[in-house]
DNA sequence: CTGAAAGCGCTTACAG
DNA sequence: CTGAAAGCGCTTACAG
């Protein structure tokens, strides 16, 4: 049924079908009702390729998650027999989230992961063919900021996730970030709370903006309590469950021992338990660990883990709502936000004044 | 830039252009290298949605979770502050697996979740606007299976995962079945070669196709071992983590336990193991638990839980290749197929032959 | 308030 | 082999 169909049936021309439908002033009450009650009657729905095409808008965004490795490790997703692994606790709440306030706000969303340069070409083609009114990135890092800028400077509405803010001042996007640095402050003022004074770090991949401002906020929280962060109590991960196991055993491998480890997300405590574990350890009567991302596992450890709340669905929900006013007041806004960060105490740390 | 503007730049019609871009046959290697080469100078790319309106495909599909509430009851999602939880181990590996695939063979796919009637029919617009070339379902139930079938009726392609293959005598469809039945009997004879004589389970939604599987497969493989089934050690839960800690309270409650306990999915699992820890008894010295679905979590559990691998990463990707060629090929498939099963050995079943 | 008409950017018979 | 033209189903000035 196309919409001069409806028209004939109802008595009216398909300008008026489109002038209902698309919420016009100055039509009648009786002639609005007519037309509502036939549309409803007859299942009618427009054409969405010949609305677009006719200039309206689409009402669809695109949430591309990138994860475009560099130095050949990707960061939050493992990849077996050249598919992507289910296990994916930094994007999987996103997308549903995201999903579901787009939703919400009669908006569709396109998916799409690019793992490669040439995936991010794909990316581009979605824009290039007027498929979506705007899109969500989430995991930027170097290679396809360009891109990204480039999208930007065409005019098109575009929402960071975890995005370093400073090209804000160049760019006129949605900007929404996680607060790693207060929730980094948190972990460690928690630490330093309990007593520990002697407190190691496995950092994520420090390329990312949410590795080094996680490792920021550690620094500076020691510095401001005059205690020292041992360059033998670093350990340089990737954000990957393998490298939080390295981690453990380099630290630990030490004659001072840290007495807790800041772990700077909750993948790597998930290796950093294993490794202790082997060490014949225990948690946290032997050693300490704080993770970060409150990840659908870590309340499933032995022991539960204690890590930071990133607010993930505050995120999501935040970066589409401002999409979309974007998309409909048609331009770019220029917003910085960030979410907030709360501490989860449970069992993995250990409190060691009476010690 | 319009497929005219090309034509223009590289002395041909747009007819040629789009001859070119679609691979029609008979047309010189000159004139295609020529098209070809101006394409990627100028960064062209055909709007998608003329390409639509005027016939082509669209090369979009999109997958539609659904978890509508029967009985007040949502069965693999939770929900908190009217928003879905990202705790969501069914779906969200469909969801990558589904997006991988379709991208590779050059689709993009719109992602629908559906909590409710109202939701359904916002997923039905999705096809009477025109958007999608297809759809894969997932999660279906009985209300919403009418306005599947109405929407296959229509003649729209469409690929079901996990629903009752027995539409399919009057339903043209893709159906992609989890092998439960098969799941389940390597499950029980596990447990039986195990030594074990005694064994419960506490089952999903028998509403749903796989808990009623999972069940007669538990059933089958006892009688076929001249074992029985007590109806004591029966529990009807409902898939979710609260219904897999009552079911052990409930199991475990009566004079003669059993030894082991079938536990319909990874997720009551998780409630499971809480229920014994509270019990104070060990897993698996005191009683063996095995599992369902090999999700993410169940090998971070303690101790690592033994369960049944059903190939999610096999089905999403089968069926959405089945889809896209049932697209092109513009036609209605008629095809059920089966995933297999595999027994994940790990530490929650205790030998208790030399017991 | 409302209709007729142009136009969005493609694809696909139709001719040649 | 290739171009001119019709048509896909809307929306939006333009008139009235």
């Amino acid at each position: 049924m196309r919409s001069e169909d409806l028209a004939k049936l109802v008595g009216v021309s398909r300008s008026t079908i489109t002038r209902v439908i698309n919420n016009y002033p100055d039509i009648p009450q009786a002639t609005r009702d007519k037309v509502l009650e036939a549309i409803k009657e007859h299942n009618y729905a427009p054409n969405a390729s010949a609305r677009k095409l006719a200039g309206a808008t689409n009402k669809m965004i695109a949430i591309v998650l990138l994860d475009v490795k560099d130095d050949g490790v990707t960061h939050h997703v493992k990849m077996t027999d050249d598919t992507l692994i289910s296990n994916n606790s930094y994007f999987s709440p996103v997308i549903n989230f995201v999903t579901d306030q787009a939703n919400k706000m009669d908006y569709y969303v396109i998916i799409s992961i690019a793992y490669s340069k040439d995936d991010l070409k794909k990316v581009k083609r979605i824009f290039d063919q007027k498929m979506i009114d705007g899109a969500i990135f989430i995991g930027t890092q170097e290679p396809e900021n360009e891109m990204i800028f480039d999208l930007i400077k065409q005019g098109h509405n575009i929402a960071l996730i975890d995005t370093n803010e400073v090209h804000s001042k160049s760019h006129d996007a949605i900007y929404i970030n996680l607060n790693n640095y207060e929730g980094s402050v948190k972990a460690v003022n928690y630490l330093i709370e309990l007593g520990h004074k002697s407190i190691g770090i496995i950092t994520g991949n420090l390329k990312k903006l949410s590795a080094q401002e996680r490792l920021d906020g550690l620094k500076e929280t020691l510095q401001h309590n005059g205690l020292e962060l041992s360059s033998h109590h670093l350990f340089q991960g990737d954000f990957t469950e393998d490298s939080g196991y390295e981690g453990v055993k380099h630290i630990l491998d030490t004659p001072n021992k840290p007495t807790a480890i800041f772990v700077s997300n909750d993948t790597m405590a998930i290796g950093a338990y294993k490794a202790i574990a082997e060490l014949g350890l225990n948690i946290p009567e032997d050693i300490s660990i704080i993770g970060f991302d409150n990840s659908f596992i870590s309340s499933y450890l032995t022991p539960p883990l204690t890590t930071i709340d990133i607010s993930f669905a505050d995120i999501a929900k935040r970066a589409t709502t401002l999409l979309i006013e974007s998309i409909e007041q048609k331009k770019q806004f220029n917003i910085v936000e960030k979410s907030k960060a709360t501490l989860i105490k449970r069992e993995s740390c250990k409190d060691i004044r009476k010690d």
